[in-house]
DNA sequence: GGAGGCCTCGGAAGG
DNA sequence: CGAGGCCTCC
């Protein structure tokens, strides 16, 4: 290991030995980043650093793992000491040590964002508010750039802007549900993914003991990606950091990609004033691509107006110029990228694995698809729904967290009544009513069933003191045997397993499969922490939990990877190169998306994503436009995108005339094109549905379910004879014309002024007599 | 209580 | 067009 100085450049080199003292490293696309990243991470130990105050932050569990292979590889077993990890994980971990501190119990659960938006869901129905103006998407992101902004629900009603902002979009019951929502996760001991880093701040704000004893253990930060740090990691990072100050961050403000979920590309730009005595290298030269791409790569990212000044260049061949091409429509598009990759497979004797087809929206992936499939080109589409998101996988899994953390209510909802047992809406609404009235959890309620005063048949509670034993049960082994062991038997026992057994489609046996590969990931797992020596081995499911909440789709390692062609999101694409690039769909309103028009800074960022797509591109990159495409099922013209006449003309290949449709010289556009005067994305689509009208007239819709004795009436028992006058909530007014059945069977057929005749069950058909 | 039809709405995605 | 939440109807 001692030559690895000589693997390197001068400015990589120098990023490497330049250990002490606050350091950003801007890395350029395909600049050898990594390389720097794990070699300053060995030669720091060959210094003789302790593997026990390095700490090294990334954003993916990918990018962690990889790291870690690599510094292993170059150091050996040492390796493992090393605090490495995403900033999700590594924060989690420090919380659940320090849990108590903050009221929380140290086996807390993580809610994924499904866990809040379903917690949302249900305080805005319970709340009565009109679903179109408070959309779950938008309070739930309102709520996290809150989090990642540090504002608290008390720092939010303090803030007479944010307030104002969310008046002016018609939400003025932000705070209230944000409040809600913040009070429900922490009775239900759980965090959401913005929690584990505002929890972290809280935690090192309010204990400064806490914070001396990280920033003593951390001697040595290093953080990746920093472009893409959001406000609340910022602060953690910092306050980590100052006690020593041997703090790298690399990143590439042009790779910004992710201002979008809160990534504040100040933090980068900003590293200067934050650090005086700082330390910038810049690494400019790129080992990726051809001089075209890398030149033509350039010219798109200096029409961007605010960035660090780098110069990106390259020693590599001159290569192929840029191709551009036009189809028809958009299967035309994927039949020329299909037909291409072809040609170009049997011509250069390329593999699959040397190509990847990048897009803008995962919708595009299935006319690229059609056209690989066409050809028997073996293809795989990254992306899309992760392992853990499946309903199968997450009903599992809320099974097992459930006898672990039984406060956690999402879980109980989501497998109280799955699989089926005869515990419906409204036993579930009385529950909660009962929860409320008493200040009890759910499980509580449920779990004492049979003393509760709920107001709920006799039948049901007897179903519910079923579903309670049967979860006393779970947890009742969860801490006796292993995770394997306990998740075995709540597949059987909850049911799960006969569930998906008997149900024979496709998709039922998919699932089936499934939930066995969550089980072998379960025995995986024990038997991994078998391997351990006994001080540090932990095979329980609560230790289970908490190591898969923070895992993805791409986690998963290697399933058959086989020699293929690569489809994904240009978003998916970062930090990943290919011989042969393909991006389609260049067209305006797609890419750049109609919703990044309306701004410069979102516009800019649109930008920066083209430059990351063309950076992907080792030998050689095609663009392409379609003149129509199906969008949601319609047929609509489509211009080719601003992107293409923004990259110097004479690194491009046409393979037609007449590309500039947007009124002549293409790179004319003026700022005033780009922005308009629309305040907020908020706002937008608030002032969009104004005309709607306002739902909460309805109030009793949701006021009915939530009380009991309204409801009762409803059901009450009532005799009924032909010939009756009878009046129907919906059907209007009619006349009992016959009569079947008894009990709860009955059935009552009427004949309405209005409808006609209807047959309707006499326990489920409000009927009010009238004559 | 629950199966199935209706309606709505749609960005990119890490943890 | 397609997925998923919601509502209806038995």
């Amino acid at each position: 290991m001692s030559d690895y100085l000589a693997h390197l450049n001068p400015s990589q080199r120098k990023a490497v030995e330049q250990t002490e003292g606050p350091l950003m490293v801007i890395a350029g696309a395909g600049s050898g980043k990594t390389r720097v990243l794990t070699y300053r991470i060995a030669h720091l130990l060959n210094k003789g650093v302790d593997s026990f105050n390095i700490l090294s932050l990334t954003f993916t569990n990918k990018a962690a793992r990889e790291m870690k292979e690599r510094i292993e590889k170059i150091i050996g077993p040492e390796a493992k000491n090393i605090w490495m990890g995403t900033f999700h994980s590594v924060f989690a971990k420090i919380l659940r040590f320090e849990a108590d501190k903050i009221g929380y119990p140290s086996n807390f659960t993580i809610y994924d964002s499904d866990d809040s938006k379903a917690l949302l869901r249900r305080i805005i129905k319970e709340m009565s508010l009109d679903t179109d103006i408070y959309k779950v998407n938008i309070v739930q992101s309102r709520i996290s750039s809150f989090k990642n902004n540090l504002i608290t629900v008390k720092a939010y009603n303090n803030n007479a802007e944010l307030k104002t902002q969310d008046d002016s979009a018609h939400r003025p019951q932000m705070g209230v549900i944000y409040e809600k929502y913040v009070t429900e996760c922490f009775k239900s001991g759980a965090m959401d993914f913005d929690d584990l880093l505002l929890k972290t701040n809280e935690l090192i704000f309010r204990f400064p003991d806490v914070l001396l004893k990280y920033q003593s253990r951390f001697k040595y930060i290093l953080v990746d990606e920093y472009q893409d740090t959001n406000h609340s990691q910022y602060l953690i990072v910092k306050a980590l950091a100052s006690k020593f100050e041997n703090l790298c961050v690399v990143g590439d403000d042009a790779q910004s990609i992710y201002a979008f979920r809160g990534a504040n590309i100040r933090n980068i730009l900003n590293f200067k004033k934050d650090y005086n005595d700082s330390k910038i290298i810049k690494l400019e030269q790129n080992y990726r691509s051809t001089q075209n791409i890398v030149k033509a790569a350039n010219s798109i990212i200096s029409k961007n107006t605010e960035q660090l000044e780098k110069k990106v260049w390259t020693a590599n061949d001159v290569g192929d110029k840029i191709k551009v091409n036009r189809a028809m429509s958009d299967n035309d598009e994927a039949n020329e990228v299909g037909s291409n990759i072809q040609e170009t497979k049997n011509r250069d004797q390329a593999l699959n694995e040397h190509f990847a087809i990048l897009y803008r929206t995962n919708a595009q992936s299935r006319s690229m698809e059609e056209a690989l499939r066409k050809r028997s080109i073996p293809y795989r589409i990254y992306g899309g729904l992760s392992f853990y998101q499946r309903r199968e996988v997450k009903d599992m899994l809320a099974y097992l967290r459930m006898a672990t953390n039984e406060k956690d209510e999402e879980a109980l909802r989501r497998i109280i009544n799955y699989p089926k047992r005869g515990i419906g809406n409204t036993s579930i609404d009385r529950i909660t009513l009962r929860a409320k009235e008493q200040n009890k959890t759910l499980w509580q309620v449920v779990a004492n069933i049979a003393n509760e005063t709920t107001g709920i048949n006799a039948g049901s509670v007897t179903k519910i003191d079923h579903f309670g034993v049967l979860i006393k049960g779970f947890q009742a082994i969860a801490n006796e045997q292993d995770a394997f062991e306990v998740a075995t038997y709540i597949a059987k026992q909850s049911g799960l397993f006969r569930e998906l057994q008997s149900d024979k489609t496709p998709e039922g046996i998919s699932k089936y499969e499934n939930l066995q590969e969550l089980l072998n990931g379960i025995k995986d797992f024990v038997e991994q922490e078998n391997q351990k020596p006994e001080e540090e081995r932990n095979t329980s499911l609560s230790f289970y939990l908490e190591d898969i909440a923070l895992l993805t789709d791409n986690d998963k390692q290697d399933e058959d990877d086989g020699d293929h062609v690569s489809l994904m999101t240009i978003h998916q694409s970062k930090g990943l190169e290919y011989p042969y690039v393909y991006i389609v769909g260049l067209e305006e309103n797609l890419f750049p998306s109609q919703m990044a028009m309306s701004s410069r800074v979102d516009l800019e960022e649109e930008r920066r994503l083209f430059y990351v797509a063309l950076t992907r591109a080792e030998k050689r990159a095609t663009l392409s436009y379609a003149l129509s495409r199906y969008r949601w099922g319609n047929l609509i013209d489509c211009e080719p995108s601003r992107f293409i006449d923004e990259i110097d003309e004479q690194y491009l290949d046409v393979n037609f005339l007449n590309i500039k449709t947007n009124g002549g010289s293409g790179t004319s556009f003026s700022k005033s094109n780009y922005k308009t005067n629309v305040p907020s994305r908020f706002n937008q689509s608030a002032q969009k549905k104004e005309k709607t009208p306002i739902k909460q007239v309805f109030i009793p819709k949701n006021l009915k379910k939530l009380n009991p004795n309204l409801q009762a009436r409803n059901y009450k028992e009532q005799t009924y004879s032909t010939g009756m006058k009878v009046e129907h909530e919906r059907f209007g007014i009619g006349i009992i014309c016959n009569l079947e059945g008894v009990g709860a069977n009955k059935k009552i057929s009427i004949n309405f002024t209005e409808v006609g005749e209807k047959t309707l069950l006499a326990k489920f058909a409000k009927l009010t007599i009238l004559s």
